[in-house]
DNA sequence: CGAACTGTTGAGAGGCTTCAAGCCTAGTGG
DNA sequence: CCACTAGGCTTGAAGCCTCTCAACAGTTCG
């Protein structure tokens, strides 16, 4: 399943952008260049799947990785999307379980392969990396945490409506209010936790409502605090 | 709100036990204790509010206590419980945010408080404990992503059946197979994101198919395999 | 002993899901 | 180049799971 085309431009594979690796001395910095391993990966291509055992975590320099759990009778959930400067599979290596997640590229992607022996090298001599590492595992806690609040206790509509703010957060809108990620209407099922056709109902309600416009996949916001009201936030 | 009596007893205060704090020096140990407080807290005290600037973690030495959110329209949404040997608070602390949980002690705790700077002081001086701080966040992370997963596909019923069997393994049962944990029906719901009829309604049909036994907050196990079944693990 | 909280049960309403059928779009192969 | 197929999208109808509201019993505690 795994393709790999050709080659990542230079541009593609540099990881100074990434705060994780902020605090790094130059000799650590050199040493995890020479580790990682950078490889374009074709739209579609799962990364890894739940229950592989992992050998190292990746680093995105490009594109969209969506990260899924599958759950009863095979529906996926949809946990997070991973794009430009963040990281993936750390979390199953940290705590030395098989992968719960599955990764799987949405938007063509270029990721960094860093192995489980760099990663401890750098917990040991670096504390300012651990700490930085801790700091994001506890951020994505925090927000796994408020998920749950919300799934657990606002309506379909309500979730959708934050979904959408959310994707709109992470993935910015382009100079006509524009989602800048392209999402099939399952896939936003997936995230809220509902059936594909609720959600289809819902986004002609808000469009309706002149919320959002639809054209496709291309969802444009229209009335951004009304949604948030919708939200209920 | 928060309520000392009593001093704890030598023993309620010892960490020794704690896996967290395993890998320390000896001279690192030491000024642990020396920088911890540990007090006592009645049941129903509130530990820290959500919204709180916290000034350090608490090591649950006895005790159990409630963390949760507040969603929508008050109601709150419980997290997880924390019991002798857990710590809590570490999350919002680490990513330098407001407490994003309530803490509340639901049976009688001795809870011992560290603060922050001697956190910071021991991710600076010892890899061993940064790592194993990571390992543990990282562990409680797929626990959220876990009950995401569920919360967002499964039944009510099967999640009621699902809490309880969690509720086991992490309090066991006495000889007669009584969960070691008392809650009450809008606890359960609370935790299963539901209402407090709702939970009612699903117990006493556990009850009538024999898989557990009512008398008032205590609960029986009496058919383990098939509440797993019930709860579709 | 009364107040406040907790637990229980019933009835009705409604949000969502499921099933089913048809449309549309995009990619493929003849 | 175009028909064809597969997958995504849309809409309708039916029904159920779950929530809300309401009334009341039981329990705990000052």
């Amino acid at each position: 399943m795994r393709s790999v085309i050709k080659r990542p431009t230079e541009e593609e594979t540099n990881l100074s952008g990434f705060q994780l690796f902020k605090k790094l001395t130059e000799d650590e910095f050199i040493r995890l260049n020479y580790d990682k391993t950078c490889s374009l990966f074709k739209k579609g291509t799962i990364v890894y799947r739940e229950g592989n055992r992992l050998t190292g975590f990746y680093c995105v320099t490009k594109g969209i990785v969506k990260l899924f759990k599958t759950g009863v009778d095979g529906k996926e959930q949809i946990l997070r999307f991973a794009k430009r400067g963040e990281i993936i599979a750390y979390r199953s290596l940290l705590s030395q379980e098989l992968a719960c997640t599955t990764a799987k590229v949405i938007e063509e992607a270029v990721l960094c392969h860093v192995p489980y022996q760099t990663l401890l090298y750098l917990i040991q001599s670096n504390w300012q990396f651990s700490h930085h590492m801790l700091q994001i595992v506890c951020r994505e806690l925090r927000e796994a945490n408020d998920y749950i609040t919300d799934i657990a206790q606002k309506t379909v509509r309500e979730r959708l409506a934050e979904v959408l703010l959310l994707l709109k957060e992470n993935f910015d809108l382009d100079n006509q209010n524009n989602l800048q990620i392209s999402l099939t209407r399952e896939e936003l099922a997936n995230m809220v936790g509902t059936a594909t056709e609720s959600v289809i109902r819902l986004l002609s309600e808000f469009k309706q409502d002149k919320l959002i416009e639809l054209q496709g996949r291309k969802i444009k916001f229209l009335n951004i605090p009304a949604l948030r009201r919708v939200a209920n936030i």
